[in-house]
DNA sequence: CTGTTAGCGCATTCAG
DNA sequence: CTGAATGCGCTAACAG
């Protein structure tokens, strides 16, 4: 499990006969519109340097914003920047500050499911406008279970990202490890489970379920039953907790010994269609075998 | 126009304020924990070549799988490789190659339509299906006008990426004469507007319009209507063109003058809510006016 | 087949 | 404040 792990990954890191295709049409093409532009190679530092009459110390000095930087020569290299159209090079910067300049959303969930889910879309949106005037580059890695998941877990760990956010974590994929080895720095959308020590934001499940379970006793209802989500997931697990702790406070008992064929507790996935299949079996079956109550408060 | 252009390209590839904080939230994660795991330093190829007795341009060949390196150094550096659980650095091969390694799917749209609208998962998955073995990253990148536009503009330029799959291109977006400038490999999904040149994938959207047209046609209607996709988009022009060819072909006038109050098009934008409330307007207003019909075939 | 030699473009000490 | 020098890690000729 580990050896072939290594072996993937020399191979993963080489040129494939897939990647041989896309190169050639990508010359091809290249070289197609190349006569009708102009500028072979691309301004470097060096270049705007001269210009400026600076020397490149100099010049990356005020592309990097630094202060120490005399007015006179800043200027004349923000003059060079704009008259060539310099545009600093990334791998370049990239390998001296060891910085990708970018943070990946990783979502281990199928495409489908992803781009389905209306959650995946406002929680996008929030983190890329939170970070829209930031340099840094967001980058979406999807995939569940071979569909992508080993396309992530290559993406986290080539070096291609600083940073991290895992928005919708199983407890079975193997986002914390990769996370833990490669020491990224990273925050889940969701307490993650079995990784303690890692950064999240979250809301109070268990106080949610609870809140629901409480909301509905309040009402009078007595026997009630909740479609949790998954509970492989902390939110899904921690709503179910809550809800339980609501039931037992109240005294109503979750206990299938209690007159109850079973508890009324069917386990969805944070989708609609899941929730009503499963409701017209498990509820039709527990309405009809029992019609006796739990003991009042 | 021009000039703020250049201006702002050398503020955007600085390092703002914005990533300074990242930077400093990275710095200190990362320390945290960097106690708990060994290796200062990621493996280098220099490091690998050692270990295999040979020299960092042998090492080099192997991992890319150059043939002309004989068996006996192949698996030392192999060996080597898996043991010191070498990666190659990213940036600097891309700093020598000029290759980023990753294709950037473009979606000139609002990011919540991306993901509300089916067509880009079915289309994003098909892409990374189809790049699954490759070594090729894939990235999205979305936005339109103002959220995220100017984003996905930044990073075409960037240098970020090796080619471009454009998605949903609209007449007005300023994709293709990025992708001029930037002299980047891409290809369209959807023929582009304006951008003669450029390879693209579509159906035959003016056979399909006026199929549509041929088939209401044969079953005997004679007032046809539809709800078209949006004009500055080719699918959508190609498809209404189609359509009213087919009328045309078959004689229906699709002149106001021929008494219509107006012609039967309303123009939606490939979704369904627009569809159904322009419906209701024109349609009934449409079918209340005239109950003529056109000269027969 | 393999090692040696050069840079790729940039940030960064370290002296002035 | 500024410049000269150094090296990040890797690929690509160019000789052996």
């Amino acid at each position: 499990m580990a050896a072939p792990d290594e072996g993937q990954s020399l191979e993963e890191s080489t040129v494939s006969p897939g990647l041989g295709r896309f190169k050639r049409a990508s010359r091809g093409y290249r070289g197609h519109v190349s006569r009708e532009t102009r500028s072979r190679r691309a301004p470097t530092l060096e270049d705007v340097a001269a210009r400026a009459g600076v020397s490149r110390a100099t010049a990356s000095r005020v592309v990097n914003e630094d202060p120490r930087v005399r007015p006179r020569a800043r200027e004349a290299v923000a003059a060079a920047v704009a008259e060539l159209g310099y545009r600093p090079n990334r791998a370049a910067r990239s390998l001296v500050t060891r910085e990708a300049d970018s943070i990946a959303v990783v979502v281990p969930e199928a495409e489908d499911r992803v781009f389905g889910d209306p959650f995946f879309a406002a929680m996008l949106g929030g983190i890329t406008q939170a970070l829209a005037d930031s340099p840094a580059q967001v980058l979406l890695a999807m995939g569940r279970r071979g569909q992508g998941a080993e396309k992530i877990e290559k993406y986290l760990r080539g070096g291609y990202t600083d940073g991290a956010i895992v928005v919708s974590h199983h407890r079975d994929d193997r986002i914390g490890e990769v996370l833990r080895e490669t020491q990224l720095p990273a925050v889940y959308v969701g307490r993650p489970a079995g990784e303690p020590r890692l950064p999240f934001v979250d809301v109070d499940n268990h106080a949610g379920g609870r809140l629901a379970a409480e909301h509905l006793i309040a009402q009078g209802r007595r026997r009630l039953a909740t479609i949790a989500g998954p509970q492989d997931m902390t939110p899904g697990a921690d709503r179910l907790a809550g809800w339980r702790k609501g039931l037992a406070e109240a005294g109503i008992s979750t206990d299938p010994q209690d007159g109850l064929m079973h508890e009324l507790v069917e386990v969805g996935d944070f989708t609609a269609p899941p929730a009503g299949r499963r409701c017209s079996v498990c509820w039709l079956s527990a309405r009809s075998s029992t019609g006796s109550s739990p003991p009042p408060t």
